[in-house]
DNA sequence: GATGAATGAGTCTTCATTCAT
DNA sequence: TATGAATGAAGACTCATTCAT
């Protein structure tokens, strides 16, 4: 019963063609569908459209995703975590003053989340946690605490090396992330109806923004 | 056979199938169908629900707005409109410094809009801005930009007096309101499955908001 | 309790004011649901542009038919009936030879009924009679069988009288009056459309029809 | 506990929900949309029977036709025009005198269209052509006027030929094409409620029409 | 694994009819 | 008698999901 075609000296690659297929498949879907849902919620994203994107069938993406609400999930889960990943190890890598720090993970925030279509997921969850409360809770724990984390610590570390006056950390946390995020979902809702902010670039942006915070951390002279 | 209980010279007292009301019944339409818009967003939100929970049947929807989009426009505009309005006179009327205006404009604004489910409307129109452009531009025009003048108004009249001093308005208002705004979504998605915040009570998030913008404005000693 | 008003001696009119209002009512509704029903179709006509036409409410049309059915009935039996009498007696009162009279008819059929909305209640019985059997009877009896018989006594007559040659006068009537229905329906189905026909007046098309005729009755010399 | 009866090798032959037949839905629907358009014109035909009395489901029915319009479009268009065509040859293939084909084609014409479903289709356009006048256009060009180009061309070629006398061609095709449509579609509304014509075959029917045209085209001795 | 034809429950919308005023 | 607000059943159409091929 053993294919005499197939080399038994040599071991089989442990990603044999069809199973690669598979694998890029997953991602093409996943691709497809998070443009899809990002530009028109769930609710008006049709798998039609999701397949054609992708290039497959409509049949074929059951074979990867349960339901709809299975491949809504997947977009959430599967593309944020590991970006977030990406994210924390960056920031740990920079060797730098807790304020510089700072003004980092702010510009690399917006480098990785805001600019990126990732921001249309923000916009997507918020829209949809009604819907969805288990998907809500997983994206608050898994992406809002640990981003959160990643910003206290910061924080906390200046204060505590006396670099930063003592501030009242978490809510001047969620102060400082709000502006970021708004502008990520604004950008998607009205930027391209409204382009009235040209004047205020998102460098300009940021810049106030970085300024804004540095001062409201200087210690007393 | 004949039963005693009846009087036969009054007769009972049928509870009419239905009621004329035409003044109330648009309004109480119109509050059904913001909560469930709120709730379960627009694709979500089904006629015959927001009907029932109106007490009306479904033709009756019919009469008073001529489709689904319809009535999501009017639940924007109808409500959003008049509100602002009288949000910008109870704000004109405070005759006080810029500063305690300033904050007062935070806390009056966190009173009518953030704490309300005007703020859903806010989520909404975020989330279906790619499905009704038309009333995206709207929203941002009516909505949008008549708060952030009136905002850039009190900081402009403060910096104008010395009061204040100078920092880039327009960055300001946004980086101001952003906090605001996303508290005011997020209680709405998160807050109901995550309580995470509750040591954060809002009085407190609100004071420190308040006490940041305030030092970002005070004038080099 | 005796009105002083109402003068006793000179007899009320048969019929007083609101009571002729409620004539006028039913004709003017019959006349707004005839236009509407010939120019869509029974199912295509709505009965708010009925009352609308007819300058009531919705309401009072059920004051005056009890359905969207008997209103179309009612439109059928009423309106041709009468119509149909008054053609039988103005052929009556013509003091001719039978050729004349036979050429009386046709031309007199088409100014009453062809040339009228009238011919729009064939079409609309035709196509309607699948569905309403019983007025498709009606239609058959009291405008259809008299009409044919009116012809047919005509035909019969000039026969009798050596006037004309012995024909079919069964099949001779159905052929002779096909043209005729056959036009007035197609005015109103394609004319508007195509005027292909122009060239082709009605005048002329009548006066070859008389022609074709009254040749096929001429006795063999 | 082990039901005997089952027989556990071979499985029951369980009949399958549906099959894949692409080609001849098509076909299907169309002929069970035909039948119900023709008996109860096209408002009064609901888009789940004619599903059902082509044994699917209502929405295969969409994967075929774009909406009720299109079906009703398609239902005009995708039978008349290949039968006419079909028509058009076998009378070319005759080989007579003119007069012969003259009766060839009423007796073809009949058995072609009078005595089929296809009746009913004028029926339906005639009925309809207010509520599409697009389509009342499309079937006036390409079945009416190519009927009547038909019989023109007969008649002129007779003329030419000097076997028949000089008549005003436009006129009588008109005149003569009506006693056939009209009783096509006649025998449609009215026959079977009112099975008056008995006495008069069909047979008959045609025999005097056609002795009637000819006589009329009898050339003076 | 891949396809796409077929399904059918779900939803918006219309409109004849009723009924409180 | 007249009104028109309210009803609710009916029907067109969509689309997530299934399944024969």
């Amino acid at each position: 019963m053993i294919d005499p075609q197939t080399p038994l000296s040599a071991p089989a690659p442990r990603t044999p063609r069809w199973e690669r297929r598979k694998e890029s498949r997953h991602a093409e879907l996943l691709a497809a569908a998070i443009d899809l849902f990002v530009e028109r919620g769930f609710a008006a994203t049709r798998l039609d459209e999701v397949a054609a994107r992708a290039g497959v069938s409509k049949g074929t993406l059951y074979l990867y995703f349960q339901s709809k609400e299975d491949l809504f999930k997947a977009v959430v889960t599967e593309t944020l975590v590991p970006l977030l990943a990406d994210f924390e190890r960056s920031l740990a890598a920079a060797d730098t003053s807790n304020a510089e720090r700072l003004a980092l993970f702010f510009r690399v925030w917006w480098e990785r989340f805001g600019a990126t279509r990732l921001a249309g997921i923000a916009k997507l969850v918020l829209a949809e946690a009604g819907n969805f409360p288990e998907l809500a809770r997983f994206f608050h724990q898994e992406v809002i605490a640990r981003n959160d984390e990643l910003l206290r610590g910061i924080v906390q570390a200046g204060i505590d090396a006396g670099e930063f006056r003592s501030v009242n950390v978490q809510a001047a946390c969620h102060l400082w992330m709000a502006p970021l995020v708004l502008k990520a979902i604004w950008s998607r809702s009205f930027d391209v109806l409204c382009p009235v902010d040209e004047q205020l670039s998102t460098e300009q942006f940021l810049a106030e923004h970085v300024t804004f915070v540095l001062a409201s951390l200087r210690p007393p002279a």
